[in-house]
RNA sequence: CGCGGGGUGGAGCAGCCUGGUAGCUCGUCAGGCUCAUAACCUGAAGGCCGCGGGUUCAAAUCCCGCCCCCGCAA
């Protein structure tokens, strides 16, 4: 089929990639390069890097409102769009392009977790299990008619990371039984359950801060959906000359036992080769690896070994 | 010119400002102690102090250039 693939993410590849080996891939739409990284210098979305390295011709407007994007993508006749994490909503008159369908490849099981970042809102609220939804899109965000859902379950030690991954992974299979149907008349149109619906809001640093009297259980699904990135994150407390630096977490391990109350939520308890406990508003968690600005990700008992923290100390709260 | 921290035995750090014997915590190895241990004691090995140049009687330390890692920002 004749395909226009929109989407800047990292998470797009892998249905991209599939889409370049099997269908007729007519050009890539991706974000406008931006400034990153350390020298903030313009860097291209992956998809626009994998597009130029396969020779599929790109297509970078700054709005896709922008009449001469609309045209140019006219222009090519695709008889379906397939959008996966693009950055921006897409316009009616984008949606009416595609001969056959416009699809959206969401990385939940709908109504669940529409939105910018559903992978960690499904780790962070304790699912079994997400997956990729392929739906009819519409103008809202995330709200069209279901085409097909493919679930993966969550495993015990998942991280947003790892998620992602996986998740990225699956959704060619779903992409190609979502086109098969197509191609095929049968593929049907499930309307959401808007009752049902969650919003899963964009990351940001703040997401990532560690609120100690939460659970154990709480603190811990949050570090995990949060890793990679931005990362969960607390503070050590200044002192003598040393200022309160800013500690991300990276995994920790929960210690159900710890009494309720018996110290202060965020108060560190003991701090050895194991790593260091810190008490929650419900047990109390083990840091076991950490990053402390400025310094590299490493085991919580090595960053102990040049950082002595003294037991008693109470992190969060810069 | 976006802002900032850092690169020192295997690991994590101090020392740098105010040049002059390479330090701390841990690991490793050998021995000891113990019913036993991630415990304790004794001893040992292990470092072109990121790379290149400069200043100096003398550079981990001061000056210049480069490489790499990280935080902020995206």
């Amino acid at each position: 089929m004749r395909i226009v693939f929109i989407g800047s993410g990292e998470i797009g590849i892998p249905a991209l990639q599939w889409l370049q080996r099997e269908q007729e891939l007519l050009a890539v739409v991706a974000q406008p390069d931006k400034p990153a990284g350390r020298k903030m210098t313009l860097t291209p979305p992956p998809t626009k890097a994998f597009a130029l390295d396969h020779g599929i011709p790109v297509l970078q407007p700054r709005r896709m409102r922008d009449p001469q994007a609309i045209a140019e993508l006219s222009a090519l006749k695709p008889e379906v769009i397939v959008v996966m994490a693009y950055g921006q909503i897409l316009p009616k008159a984008v949606l009416e392009i595609p001969t056959l369908a416009c699809l959206n490849l969401h990385a939940s099981l709908l109504p669940k977790y529409r939105g910018a970042a559903p992978i960690q809102a499904a780790l962070e609220a304790g699912e079994r299990e997400t997956g990729i939804a392929v739906m009819w899109m519409d103008e809202g965000l995330d709200t069209g008619d279901v085409l097909l859902m493919q679930s993966l379950p969550i495993r015990r030690r998942e991280t947003g990371g790892s998620l992602h991954d996986r998740l990225a992974l699956i959704s060619p299979a779903a992409l190609e039984k979502a086109l098969a149907q197509l191609a095929a008349g049968t593929a049907p149109r499930i309307p959401q359950d808007n009752a049902a619906a969650t919003y899963a809001a964009k990351l940001s640093r703040e997401s990532g801060v560690i609120n100690w009297l939460a659970s154990c259980g709480a603190i811990d699904r949050r570090v995990r959906a949060m890793n990679p990135w931005p990362a969960a994150s607390t503070s050590i407390p200044a002192s003598g000359d040393q200022p309160a630096r800013k500690l991300k977490v990276f995994s920790v391990i929960q210690e159900r036992r710890h009494a309720e109350g018996a110290s202060e939520p965020g108060v560190v308890l003991r701090a050895d080769r194991r790593g260091l406990l810190v008490a929650a508003g419900e047990g109390a968690v083990l840091l076991r690896e950490v990053q402390l600005e400025g310094k590299r990700r490493m085991a919580a008992g090595d960053f102990l070994l040049g950082h002595p923290v003294v037991p008693g100390t109470k992190l969060g709260g810069l």
